[in-house]
DNA sequence: ACGCGACTTGATCGAACATTCAAATGGCAG
DNA sequence: CTGCCATTTGAATGTTCGATCAAGTCGCGT
């Protein structure tokens, strides 16, 4: 099976869904954008939605290399670590005039009806992207209080992204973002305190 | 001016917008569903985008009538006031299987490239939101430690509801919204006890 | 009674959309 | 060289969209 063809595709579909959607994301757009034709689209993918299947699955399938491992390159911290992921967010933000927020956040606001194996793709990127910062959460020991939930904390971490792109981006002033993380750092040192004084 | 067919256009687009999104929504589904005509819609409104921007001014204008008052009545602590309004979503999101979120944030994250118009409204429908629950940060008078930007925290509150609508209705399953109002449980916690041992 | 302006009706428009298909191409196995 | 099958080409399809418009209705001031 030639891949180069299919590569281009959905390579084109993530970008153009992440800047502009995917119902704003027209099919002729992404043909006119891949230099690829209508009919080689429909031979490797029965529809549209089987070409976001493909950019979820291609999200699911990089979430560590093509994320965590670019945050995460000489940030050892395991709290830091967490700060710095956010902070690549912002960085995108910024570069981007609030075009670029988050790929699945976005989509998963946009779709409300989706076919289940969208829903079920999202929910798995949401669910590896909390993994992951609950493994930096694991390994923060006894710097956090013995009895906190981790996973919870992982995914108040993920809804504390979401909503400050989306408050960001409506503003357009990444104030708004700054201060969101702001308040996240003294959650964090105030679990800090907690466990300290509980030794 | 007849103002029963514009009003008859807000509600029923209203609705949609809220449960479909805006560009799931065509402008034959709010004809059929307000029992309106094109003729008539185009007379009150230039297009499609008008009718949003004035749904978007609706929500601005009853904010305090339609959201607060009936979050708020029988609840006087202004920190259970807080969680209330939250309360208030998430009875929203099980009542509705997940359909009804937030009507603001779905809007903010599909519109990618909004008329000033519509980017502005979206801001300040934020806006009043955050405000209404800084007045109930303030009130808290020093439950809360002195040195806390109450704006900021407000803002926070905001994310949270945002980003557990966002993952409740992705895996629908509420316990996403109920661990993360949860974890916004702890800090408060956090905060009243800072606030108690400083006094 | 009359006319005027506000509102309604519903057929109609062109554009954009996702999708289809028959024909052409090209590489590779035999 | 030949035949086959995966892939490509690009015109064409039918549908849905937002929007238009001419004709009609209604109420109200004069």
């Amino acid at each position: 099976m030639n891949t180069a063809t299919r590569q281009k595709i959905v390579m084109t579909a993530l970008e153009l869904f992440w800047a502009k959607g995917y119902q704003s994301t027209s099919i002729s757009d992404i043909l006119s954008r891949s230099q690829v034709h209508s009919g080689s689209l429909y031979h490797f993918f029965p529809g549209k939605q089987d070409v976001l299947v493909a950019v979820l699955e291609l999200y699911r399938d990089c979430i560590e290399d093509m994320l965590f491992a670019q945050a995460w390159t000489g940030v050892e911290d395991p709290k830091e670590r967490i700060f710095a992921l956010l902070d690549g967010y912002r960085a995108q933000l910024v570069s981007s005039d609030f075009m670029y927020g988050c790929p699945i956040g976005g989509l998963a606001l946009e779709l409300h009806e989706p076919d289940p194996r969208v829903r079920n793709l999202l929910a798995v990127n949401f669910a590896n992207w909390v993994g992951g910062v609950e493994q930096c959460l694991e390994q923060m020991d006894d710097r956090l209080p013995a009895d906190t939930d981790r996973r919870a904390l992982a995914e108040f971490i993920l809804t504390i992204m979401e909503g400050a792109i989306m408050q960001a981006r409506t503003h357009r002033d990444i104030g708004h973002f700054d201060r969101n993380v702001a308040v996240l750092r003294t959650h964090f040192d105030a679990l800090e305190r907690t466990a300290r004084e509980t030794i």
